[in-house]
RNA sequence: GCCCAGGUAGUAUAGUUCGGUCCAGUAUAUGCGGCUGUCGCCCGCAGGACCCGGGUCCGAAUCCCGGCCUGGGCGCCA
């Protein structure tokens, strides 16, 4: 068939701005067939676009006979453009529809799409990621995306009014990070590089020119993990500070985290009711529970963890399960966390590290870092990292690394959080984990 | 890396226990026809599938072996 071009068209309305007010006026909008409804002498043509659908209906012997040609064609998912007139109605659930006068047809669809548009046979995640650009248009699937990019943008306005300076470091390294085994390698013009995990190392010598500091990234972990909480290629938010300590650091975090649900309460309504979830707005200070309690705890429970082991997830579920929401646990084993976590003073068996979990879910882990340069080596030897290939990081404790400390959100699990969502893939774009690697 | 489960039309599923009643049922989608107020429209008709390879058997969607792919759990972590 002929395609229209777009001319001098321009979009006057989104459909979710289209009202009863606006009765008898002319409106341009541009979007996709969602569904056609034909019941012979009218057609109603579901229109869609970012804001939610419309109503355009022709009732046959009324409209131009090129009008009705033109809409004799439509199929799902053709991009089409349409000015027509908007009239109110009692007849449609928005109390509007739009009795079109030009309809023009930019682009086609397959006649069998990969996946139901429509909803009423829902996809499984992987035929639905497999087929992602379309499994996009359906609300509920967009709808995790805008309430991550308020959540995103509430982060940073709350950090930038902070005083917090959005840096970039790298995202191809020379050296690991925090260990050696869990990094994607590449080849950088012969020499031997990898993808960063993590911004660790550069924020924390960023704390000793721009003091405080964050930055949102995609880092890289080559872990074959296989569960519903990890993504090979995952955003993290990653906050650094300097002259600060855990206590300090955590405190920010509960207030970013209650800004964030604020905003997502205030200003995604219409997503979370296409999620079918409610925003919950926690109160802070969140609970603080040391190590040792967490532990004991959990032996009246019957779950036994030898002190100075990783708690399990096992154990995690059931600390779910009595914790409710949002809450920190402090005071780990320092053998249990990574090798620039700073060890209390006056017992160096625990350490300044803090996770904050919702429900059995890590969200978020920091702590405050080694500032003194002997003690991060003798920590590295301990957890069998050669300090030689840290030189240049090393290097930076000679010039004034001020105490400092810092935490790390994991962008899709807060996400998941905040919709309800139990796959993480739901809630990245473009997933990439264990097996999976397009589109 | 270890463990468990599973691959049936475009999509989602029934059937697999205990091989034959299944040249595979249903819903939705698609195509064609009909219908002037639908909104999971409705009604009729049509086409469309047993992951791949090997084996057992008179007979395999079903049982066995191998492969490929997927989902989930553990560990690791955000």
């Amino acid at each position: 068939m002929t395609l229209d071009s777009i001319g001098d068209w321009v979009r006057t309305h989104y459909s979710g701005n289209v009202t009863p007010e606006l009765d008898g006026v002319e409106i341009t909008l541009f979007g996709w067939v969602q569904e056609v409804r034909d019941l012979g002498g009218i057609r109603f043509i579901i229109m869609q676009d970012r804001e939610g659908t419309l109503q355009v209906t022709i009732p046959k012997k009324r409209v131009a006979p090129e009008v009705l040609s033109k809409s004799d064609t439509l199929q799902k998912r053709f991009s089409i453009g349409v000015k027509g007139t908007v009239k109110k109605t009692n007849m449609t659930s928005r109390g509007i529809e739009v009795i079109p006068k030009e309809i023009r047809v930019f682009n086609v669809a397959a006649e069998q799409l990969p996946i139901d548009i429509t909803g009423k046979t829902p996809a499984n995640i992987e035929t639905r990621l497999d087929a992602r650009a379309l499994d996009l248009s359906l609300e509920q699937n967009a709808a995790a995306f805008k309430i991550q990019h308020t959540a995103l943008s509430a982060i940073r306005d709350f950090l930038f009014e902070k005083g917090y300076l959005e840096v970039h470091t790298p995202r191809i390294i020379a050296s690991a990070t925090e260990g050696g085994a869990e990094l994607f390698p590449v080849d950088y013009f012969g020499q031997k590089a990898f993808l960063a995990q993590s911004p660790q190392l550069y924020k924390e010598q960023l704390t000793m020119s721009l003091e405080k500091v964050f930055e949102v990234g995609p880092f890289f972990r080559a872990e074959l993990s296989h569960t519903r909480r990890h993504l090979s290629e995952f955003v993290s938010v990653d906050v650094e500070q300097a002259f600060a300590s855990a206590e300090d650091v955590m405190k920010l975090l509960e207030q970013v985290i209650q800004f964030t649900c604020k905003a997502i309460a205030e200003k995604c309504a219409k997503e979370l009711a296409a999620l079918k979830y409610r925003a919950t707005i926690p109160e802070i200070p969140f609970k603080r529970f040391t190590y040792d309690e967490v532990l004991a705890d959990l032996a009246k429970e019957g779950v036994t963890i030898p002190w100075g082991e990783d708690i399990t997830t096992e154990a995690f579920r059931v600390l779910g399960k009595n914790r409710g929401y949002y809450y920190f646990i402090t005071d780990w084993p320092t053998k249990s966390k990574a090798f620039y976590i700073k060890p209390k003073d006056g017992n160096p068996e625990l350490c300044e590290g803090f996770d904050l979990m919702w429900r059995w879910i890590e969200l978020v882990s920091g702590g405050t870092r080694i500032a003194d340069k002997n003690l991060l080596m003798e920590r590295m030897k301990e957890k069998g990292l050669n300090p030689d290939s840290f030189k240049y990081h090393l290097q930076a404790f000679d010039y004034g690394m001020p105490p400092h400390a810092g935490w790390a959100i994991g962008l899709e699990r807060l996400t998941m959080v905040l919709t309800g969502k139990k796959n993480i893939r739901e809630v990245a774009l473009y997933p990439r984990d264990r097996s999976r690697l397009t589109p």
